[in-house]
DNA sequence: CTAAATGCAAACATTTTGCACGTCG
DNA sequence: CGACGTGCAAAATGTTTGCATTTAG
């Protein structure tokens, strides 16, 4: 099945599969993190034939073991996922619109150096997301309060 | 009930029960941050009267919107808890054996202030995890390596 | 052809909700 | 007494699993 794109999936010891194929397009495609339901959505619209829920988890699953994609949480009780090959980098979360954006790495390096030796502790991966209000949001807030 | 313990719950437009009593008495006690279900076993192991599972989120619920509790996610898909007196923090999870160890601020303050003056984005709050091998499972690693 | 991948339904874990009853202040 | 808090049962949400069937290589 579509001999060109995304050969890796071969190279990993993944078949290529439709589900499979269109999951990464997808997440090639995003500018932020998306979850199971979304990618579900998503294909559900656009894709002739849907993909059944367990196997987008399934699908998530591989990819993420892997390492093909990353997976993290921003307190909504649940996962989002983005490919991994994005380059290291953290998220604003804005509490009021729920917008998420990039922000780039930030010398978190040096800190896990430190942590490996002042602790003794493997660091393999961290998660570093700031909770806030972003600036669409502030600004709305301050015309509303002037409006008044 | 219990005149004299945890009177700022009244201060917080609380009322004091049995319930949030013994929760905030656990979280100071822990040294680990909790999810639902441990609080619950252990109010079951110890106290008289056990405490209903939508209680028990029902009050962290509302502690964690007054502030008294802080609440975060490890890549667990649910919620731990911990008392928000406790200075700020953060943590190195061990995918091995899953234990949690806390580390002091680390100068994210400035890195705060960074994001608000370039991204016009107000931070609220933040979280940072570390996820790797902790020590003792290195070690045991180790070991178990040069058995061979 | 065979191992791997999928669909479906069912189970599971965590968290939330409606409603009647109980209790703090 | 009255608003707030709780217990119980049921539901909502996100995720996983067993098993029969399909498909990539």
């Amino acid at each position: 099945m579509n001999s060109k794109q995304n050969t890796f999936l071969n190279a990993w010891g993944l078949k290529k599969t439709r589900g499979r194929i269109e999951i990464l397009n997808y997440l090639k495609r995003i500018s932020t993190p998306v979850d199971a339901s979304e990618i579900e959505s998503y294909l559900l619209e656009t894709k002739s034939t849907p993909i059944n829920t367990a196997t987008i988890y399934r699908i998530l699953s591989i990819l993420y073991k892997k390492g093909l994609v990353t997976r993290f949480e921003l307190q909504e009780g649940k996962f989002r996922y983005e490919l991994a090959s994005k380059p290291d980098h953290h998220h604003l979360i804005c509490k009021n619109c729920g917008s998420i954006e990039d922000i780039s790495d930030c010398n978190i390096k040096a800190l896990e150096k430190d942590i490996e030796k002042k602790k003794k502790f493997v660091v393999q991966s961290h998660s570093l997301e700031f909770f806030g209000v972003c600036p669409d949001c502030s600004r709305l807030e301050r015309q509303r309060l002037a409006g008044r």
